[in-house]
DNA sequence: ATCGATAATCGAACCGGTTCGATATATTTT
DNA sequence: AAAATATATCGAACCGGTTCGATTATCGAT
C-alpha cells in the first residue's frame, strides 16, 4: 500500500541496502551523489520507513512499556498519572514510544505479560507493583530489561526509582513534633503496598528519635482514599479528650482530605485545634478547603529517572542502581502548633 | 535468544507452518495429534511468538495509539486522563496495546507523526485537537484509520465522539435561568478550543429561548484553568452591584474553582449571594470549599466508544459516525436561588 | 600503465512470524 | 479396487526493513 524501500531503490535506480544507508546515515558510507538522489525521491514519494519491519531486524522497537495496576479501579489518581508524565517527557526526548498496560488485577497483568514481553517493548517500567508480585521474576527470566517504580525489594537485583518513604515521614513526623505536637496519629495506606510499612517505620522513628513516648494505639490503618480519612479522622475525634492527638498525620493527600471533610463536618478548625498534613503535594493539597502542608514527591522526575535507567539497561548497562529522590515538605495551612 | 517458531517446529518435528496453524487455531485444520504435541512443547519451551513479527506479516500490531497535546504543560489533567482511562478499558477487552504520544506543541506532533504512521499502531485516537490542525488530513492522506475526540468538524469525514457542547451548555444555563437568575456571567475557556464558541452559543440560546435579554458584556473569555477563573471573577466582582451577575456559569470545572477562591476571598457567599456552576464533574467538584453543581461529562464512554469506533474503522467498516454522548446535570451546593 | 588500498555499491541472507500452492495421506463414493 | 474428494502437512515466498560478504569503481603511489 505505501511506499516501501523497495520502491525508493527502484526509483532511484540503487539497491535497497544502498538506501538504508541513506535513511540511517550509516553505517556505511554513500556517495553525497547518491545520497541527495535518495533523499529528494523519499521526499518526493512521502515515503516514511515501516517502524515494525525496521524493529523485526534491529530486535528493537524504541518502544518502552509502563505496567501499573490500580488499586481500586482508577488509573486516573495524580499519582500514576504525574510519573506517567516523566515517563512520558523521557520518552520524547529520547524518541521513544511509550505503550501502557493496565489492568485491576494484577495476576491478570502476569497473564497478560506474553502481550508486552514479545518484542513490542524493549522494556518495561512497573510503577508500584503490590507487594506481593512475580512479574518482575518472570521477566527477568524472560530477560526483559526492567525498572520498578517503588522501593526496592530485599532481595531483588532490579533497579529501581523512588523517594524515601521512610525518611520523609520521619521528616513530616518531625516537623509536626518540632511545631510542639506530642499526641500525633498516623492515618496509614492500604497495607499490601511497600509505602505502608516504610512510612509507619519512619514514623515511629520520628518518635523515639526525639525521646518521644510513642503511643502505638495512633497508628490507624486504612486505605490510600478520601473515604478512609473520613472514617479515621471520626475515629480520632471519638478518643476522649486527653487521649485525643492534635496532629493528623496522614499517608496520602486523599485521606488528608478526607480527614479534613471530618473534622470540618464536626467543627473543629485546622489548624487551631488540631493539625493535619498529607503527603504526596497532589492538587488537592493546594485546592482543599485547608490548602494542605504536605510532602512534596518529585513525581516527574521519578517518571523521567525510570525511564532513562531502563533506557540505559536496554543499552546494555548492567549496573544496578536504586534511586532515592529527594522529598520536600511544603507548608502551608493546615498546620500549626497544637492549641495552648 | 528467547525459542522462536522454528525451534518449536524443530523440537516437535513439524513445520514452522503447522506450527502457526497450531497458534492461531487455524486458518487451516491440524489434527489433533499434533496440535497436543506442539502445544506441550511450546508450554515445556515457555514459548512467546513475538509481535513485532507477526504484526508484519499480518499488518496488524493490534495497537492502537493515542494522541494529544495538553494547553498548558500538563497532561495530568482530569480531562484526558479519564478519556484515557477509558480507552485503555476497551483495549484491554479487545486485546489493543495502547500506545501514547503527547507533545507540548500541536505542530511537533505533526512532525513526528511519522513515529507512529508508520505501522506501529494500527489506528490513531486523536484527543482535542486545537482548532487549527492539519494531523487528520495527513493521516488520511497516508490511509491511516483515525478518530477524534473533539467536536466534529464542519467539512471533515472523519468520525468524532463528544458531548454535545452546546446542548450541555444550554441546559446549565437554563438550570440557573429556571433557579431565577436573571443576570449570569459565562466565564470561558480558551479560545483555540473548538469546545468555547460551541459551549457560548449553547449559553446563548438558553437566553433567548427564555426570552430574557442577553446581556453580551456577560461572556468574558479566558482559559481552561484555575487562575484564569480566579481572575474572571474578580472582575465580575469590581461590576457596579446593578451590574454584577448573581450567577457564575464557568466553562469548567477548574475555572469554578478559581472564581470560588475569588469569591470566599471577598467575603461573598456562595450560592447564597452568587451561584456558580462548574463544567466535567471532575473530582474537583466534590472536593471544592463549595460542591459544584456541574455538568458530568461521560468520560469513560467517550475514551470507550472511540476506541471501539477506532477498532471498527481499522476492521474495514468505512461508514462515518459523529457521536455525541448524554451529559447530566449533578446537583450540589453552589447553586440556589438569588437573593431576594 | 600497474598495483594496492580505499570508498561506494550490490546481492543475498536474515529477523520471526503468516499464508498459499502443492503434495501426501485419509476418507468417501462409485 | 479405482477414482474422486476431503483433510493434514510441508516448503517456499513474503512482510519491509538491516547487515554483512563480495564486487566494482576510484584514487594515489610506484
Amino acid at each position: 500500500m505505501s511506499t516501501t524501500i523497495k520502491d525508493l531503490a527502484r526509483e532511484s535506480a540503487v539497491s535497497a541496502s544502498t538506501v538504508s544507508y541513506v535513511l540511517n546515515n550509516g553505517p556505511r558510507p554513500v556517495s553525497r551523489h547518491i545520497r541527495e538522489k535518495v533523499l529528494a525521491t523519499a521526499a518526493r514519494m512521502n515515503y516514511h520507513p515501516n517502524a515494525v519491519a525496521r524493529g523485526l531486524s534491529r530486535k528493537r522497537m524504541d518502544t518502552l512499556g509502563v505496567v501499573y495496576t490500580y488499586w481500586d479501579a482508577e488509573i486516573t489518581d495524580y499519582y500514576f498519572i504525574s510519573i506517567l508524565h516523566g515517563i512520558l517527557g523521557s520518552c520524547m526526548r529520547h524518541g521513544q514510544a511509550t505503550t501502557l498496560f493496565t489492568s485491576h488485577v494484577w495476576s491478570k497483568v502476569e497473564d497478560d505479560l506474553s502481550l508486552f514481553a514479545n518484542g513490542r517493548c524493549d522494556g518495561l517500567i512497573i510503577v508500584a507493583p503490590p507487594l506481593s508480585c512475580t512479574v518482575m521474576s518472570l521477566l527477568t527470566a524472560r530477560n526483559i530489561p526492567c525498572i520498578v517504580v517503588s522501593d526496592t525489594l530485599p532481595d531483588s537485583d532490579i533497579s529501581s526509582v523512588n523517594i524515601d518513604n521512610q525518611l520523609a515521614m520521619y521528616q513530616i513526623t518531625q516537623y509536626l513534633l518540632d511545631l510542639g505536637h506530642q499526641r500525633i496519629a498516623m492515618l496509614c495506606g492500604d497495607n499490601d503496598q511497600r509505602s505502608t510499612p516504610l512510612r509507619i517505620e519512619g514514623f515511629r522513628r520520628a518518635f523515639s528519635d526525639a525521646g518521644h513516648n510513642e503511643d502505638k494505639h495512633l497508628i490507624i490503618s486504612g486505605s490510600y482514599c478520601f473515604q478512609s480519612g473520613y472514617e479515621s479522622a471520626l475515629k480520632m475525634l471519638d478518643l476522649p479528650a486527653k487521649r485525643r492527638p492534635t496532629a493528623l498525620c496522614c499517608a496520602n493527600d486523599a485521606i488528608a482530605a478526607g480527614a479534613l471533610k471530618a473534622l470540618m463536618g464536626r467543627g473543629v478548625k485546622v489548624p487551631e485545634e488540631i493539625s493535619v498534613t498529607g503527603f504526596d503535594d497532589t492538587p488537592l493539597s493546594s485546592t482543599a478547603p485547608v490548602p494542605l502542608t504536605s510532602v512534596r514527591q518529585p513525581f516527574g522526575t521519578i517518571g523521567m529517572r525510570a525511564a532513562e535507567l531502563l533506557l540505559a539497561r536496554i543499552e546494555g548497562d548492567q549496573s544496578h542502581h536504586s534511586e532515592q529522590l529527594p522529598t520536600e515538605i511544603v507548608e502551608r495551612d493546615s498546620t500549626a502548633p497544637p492549641k495552648k
